[in-house]
DNA sequence: ACCCAGGGGCAAG
DNA sequence: CTTGCCCATGGG
């Protein structure tokens, strides 16, 4: 297979595929293979330079988010030393842009689970529900519609769990259109906050993950366990909403950026801020 | 064995 | 307004 180079300042492909915002990617040769909606790729990262399927350069640097403004988003973060470290051990990650449907699914699966379990039940719903895709043994995420016509117990299969009968249930509110994941585009980050969270199983928190990895809501600031550790110990308080704003007043228009930043320093470091 | 995980929803205080 | 509890599963 022929590869195309890709210039890619800034940018960690290894980092970003495993910052807990995407989980279907799977490590081959030297590189990674993926889906970017049903299209296959294969990438490598050598140097700042990034070597791509052939044909595939333009949904590449789309999907990672190569255009985002990284000097700019970086002089935007707060000057304290944890976040601090955070930059620095975390260099390269990207907010990458998702297909809405798939993003949705799949941080409705992830309530009260670590990233690798994600990884294994999105696996199975692919396999079992999803579309082959030619050249590749990949399969694209399932449809809504085909979800919607999944039994829970199939869905149970797939080791979702008490997910279940909510990814099913939601499934079918898109299938039918009661909400319309192309329309939310057009509307103000609250309002389409508001909407998603109709859904059934679809709180503020996985609400806000949609905003962020598949609505370019730079923003938006999902409150999991480990950001809610990582604020509380920056001393804010109260409700996941009040965390949210709290975020947002302190780390501006791309707090959505400085969350992940420091989602994965907590994780990875298992530190917290000391005050 | 025990603990916890990129939660949500609902009842009770 | 807050806190407590349940939901089900797998990896450390």
């Amino acid at each position: 297979m022929t590869l195309c180079a890709v210039e890619a300042a800034e940018f960690d492909l290894r980092r970003t595929l495993e910052s807990g915002q995407v989980f279907h990617w799977v490590e081959r040769g030297d590189g990674f293979d993926g889906l970017i909606g049903s299209r296959p790729v294969h990438v490598r990262q050598e140097d700042g330079r990034l070597f791509v399927t052939a044909g595939m350069e333009d949904a590449v640097t789309h999907y990672f988010a190569l255009d985002h403004p990284m000097d700019e988003i970086f002089g935007t973060f707060p000057h304290d030393s944890y976040t601090r470290e955070a930059v620095a051990s975390c260099r390269g990650i990207r907010i990458i842009r998702q297909p809405k449907w798939e993003c949705l699914a799949t941080f409705l699966t992830s309530a009260m689970k670590q990233v690798s379990h994600i990884r294994s039940m999105s696996r199975a719903l692919r396999m079992r529900f999803g579309e082959a895709v030619e050249g590749t043994d990949l399969r694209a995420y399932p449809t809504a519609a085909a979800l919607a016509t999944a039994t829970e117990a199939q869905l149970r299969g797939c080791g979702l769990g008490f997910r279940a009968p909510n990814l099913k249930a939601t499934a079918e509110w898109i299938a039918d259109g009661r909400v319309d994941l192309e329309a939310l585009s057009e509307m103000e980050t609250e309002a389409a906050l508001v909407e998603l969270c109709r859904l059934p199983g679809v709180g503020r928190k996985i609400a806000n993950c949609v905003l962020l990895f598949a609505y370019e809501r730079l923003d938006a600031v999902p409150v999991d366990v480990w950001i809610g550790r990582v604020l509380r110990a920056m001393r804010a308080t109260g409700p996941v909403a009040e965390l949210e704003s709290y975020s947002r007043a302190r780390f501006g228009p791309y707090a959505g950026y400085v969350q992940q930043y420091l989602f994965h320093h907590a994780r990875v470091s298992k530190t917290l801020p000391k005050a």
